[in-house]
RNA sequence: CGGGGUGUAGCGCAGUCUGGUAGCGCACCUGCUUUGGGAGCAGGGGGUCGGAGGUUCGAAUCCUCUCGCCCCGACCA
């Protein structure tokens, strides 16, 4: 392709309203090119790359087994009706009316569809299990869409569903597309780590997500350095209070005087106590009623589980003006002794524990010496807390670490939740009717070539990995002599009859705005023709990575470059 | 949804407070010079100043409403 005779447009400036570095750069460098908030446009620079990644996503997901198909965008609402959906998932459904007035949604995802036209097509076990994915524009109607192509409305996704009449052959298709994800990540050459996964809304009994390691990744990954523990932050537990004495024998509960101590500092201050001998009250407001959580003193209480645990859709800190009226207690002297509260939960590390330090439910007053079971009712104890960095591994017992990360992957077993309800049924071999069990498989291509950008660029632009760059090797005419044009024409045919992904930069430009812009669009390889080197005979060619510039023969160089991108290609 | 900000040429911005026929840089077009890391000079084209209404002899500028976009927060397969 001749730059000339392509669409590009790279920019000077970077727009405004971009905020992360990958939209920065994709959109100077002319991929992507934003139409309204969280709505891009794939140029022909980005789209390469985007079609890159689903080849490289469509040879994995062939190799796992599983079909490729093409599912509608647009969905009657029937179906969401069917499956609950309609009424549960809220604002981020896009729901639109045709000319009749009929509903319909533009899909955020397909379980609907592919349970349907599963449930029409199989009835047997003989033809579990089915495996089928589509590669296919999702809109979701977030409330802030942001960070470019890693947050947007409107983006692709390759999802996959798979459905079983056991949950063995579930296991094994899940580990099949779970090979096949780390592979693809693989073979992009993203750093990525895959983790332990809170299964959300969506539910079900196991699920990974893959993680690319980025400063702008908007989850939180919880690693072992020494065994391979991984898991999101929402999920991840810890042995951290095994450093715990033996209990001491229990002692009397007595009631402490301690003024204007309305946080949990406060209070280890005044009783010269580390925090971690405390024990922190913590009040959610949930659809149930008001919540009581009891949490050690210096950790901090985990949302997500505590909503996991109560399996309750809405759960927020019990706001100031309902406090006492729900718990009986003023704020910073709440405890669970003769709380108001229905519910008391306790993190499993205050199990066993003897003589808690709480609040009173008086102003001023913390009581000691309280034990559970006898001063107040045994909570339910679960894991509560979040994991911080340096905790043990549950696994190992090594020091934790925590990474920023963003999401590209999501792979989930979702059981039998919407054969159910949309009666996906199958016969098994004694005829009996039997919902299928079912697996589904998300991995975000906009987002995983963004969080490719994010891991690799420079001051200067992208340094894309050679699988998805828009084009493997760029060709660079230095000056518009008669002989350099020759010479570097003959290099991009020859590129090009060789198989390469090549771009020759034809363009009448002075030298220095050629290579700016082959930097900031980020080739990986780079040939430069121009007259002072080209006069001994040699031609430069470099890696944009280092960008160390070699000369050599045109042939020798054209030989280098081409055995260069097949190495890449098969590594 | 709450708080803050912003909207002027394809991109980045000034002008708004203090009303008087719209400006700078990049990009684009023409010419000459230049040619290995975003050239120089000269000339040129392009904007109903987000939209609607109002005040005024006169509105980018003041007032009212509205829409878009961005940031922080809450929320989120």
């Amino acid at each position: 392709m001749r730059w000339t005779r392509y669409f590009i447009n790279t920019l000077r400036e970077v727009p405004a309203d971009a905020d992360v570095i990958s939209q920065k750069l994709m959109m100077r460098g002319g991929m992507i090119r934003k139409v309204a908030a969280g709505i891009y446009t794939y140029l022909p620079l980005g789209l390469r790359s985007v079609q890159k990644l689903e080849a490289i996503v469509r040879e994995e997901m062939t190799r796992a087994g599983s079909t490729e198909l093409l599912m509608p965008a647009i969905q009657p609402a029937e179906l969401w009706v069917e499956s609950g959906r309609w009424q549960k998932y809220g604002k981020e459904l896009l729901r639109i009316k045709d000319r009749h007035e009929r509903d319909f949604v533009f899909g955020p995802t397909h379980e609907e569809v592919i349970t349907e036209t599963v449930r029409d097509a199989v009835s047997s076990y003989r033809q579990l299990p089915v495996n089928l994915y589509q590669i296919q524009t999702k809109f979701r109607d977030e409330v802030r869409p942001r960070f470019g192509l890693m947050r947007g409305r409107e983006f692709i996704m390759k999802d996959a569903y798979s459905f079983h009449s056991s949950r063995e052959s579930l296991d094994e298709t899940y580990e099949a597309m779970r090979d096949a994800y780390g592979r693809t990540f693989r073979r992009c050459a993203l750093d990525h780590v895959p983790v332990e996964a809170d299964t959300g809304n969506i539910g079900g009994s196991a699920s990974h997500e893959f993680m690319v390691l980025a400063q702008s990744g908007e989850d939180a990954v919880v690693s072992c350095p020494s065994c391979r523990y991984g898991a999101n932050i929402e999920k991840a537990t810890s042995r951290f209070f095994e450093d715990e004495p033996e209990p001491a024998p229990m002692t009397e509960m007595a009631p402490l005087h301690t003024p204007g101590t309305k946080t949990i500092d406060d209070v280890g201050a005044f009783l010269k106590k580390p925090t971690s001998r405390l024990v922190k009250t913590l009040v959610f407001d949930t659809e149930n009623g008001p919540v009581m959580v009891l949490v050690r003193g210096d950790r901090e209480g985990n949302e997500i589980k505590i909503k996991n645990f109560l399996g309750v859709n809405t759960l927020e800190m019990l706001p100031d003006t309902k406090f006492e009226a729900a718990t009986g207690g003023p704020v910073g002297y709440c405890g669970p002794v003769g709380t108001k509260c229905k519910r008391v939960l306790a993190d499993s590390s205050l199990k066993g524990r003897k003589d808690w330090v709480v609040g009173g439910n008086k102003p001023d007053t913390h009581i000691g010496g309280v034990n559970p079971g006898r001063d107040f009712p045994e909570p339910e104890y679960g894991d509560f807390t979040t994991v911080f960095a340096g905790d043990p591994c549950p696994r190992c017992g090594n020091k934790l670490e925590i990474h920023r990360g963003i999401e590209v992957g999501h792979v989930f077993k979702l059981g039998t939740k919407y054969s159910e309800a949309m009666n996906c049924v199958y016969l098994d071999e004694k005829g009996e009717r039997r919902p299928m069990i079912m697996g589904c498989y998300g991995l975000g291509i906009g987002r995983t070539v963004a969080a490719a950008v994010e891991q690799s660029h420079d001051g200067d632009g992208i340094i894309w990995p050679m699988p998805i760059a828009p084009f493997e090797v760029v060709v660079t005419s230095v000056g518009r002599e008669e002989n350099v044009l020759a010479t570097a024409t003959e290099i991009y045919e020859k590129l090009q009859a060789e198989g390469i992904e090549v771009l020759f930069d034809d363009r009448d430009e002075r030298p220095g705005v050629k290579f700016k812009d082959a930097d900031l669009i980020g080739f990986p390889l780079r040939i430069a023709v121009g007259a002072r080197s080209l006069a001994n005979g040699q031609v430069e060619w470099s890696f944009r990575r280092d960008r160390a510039k070699q000369l050599g023969e045109p042939a020798a160089v054209l030989a280098r470059v081409v055995e260069e991108v097949r190495k890449a290609r098969t590594a």
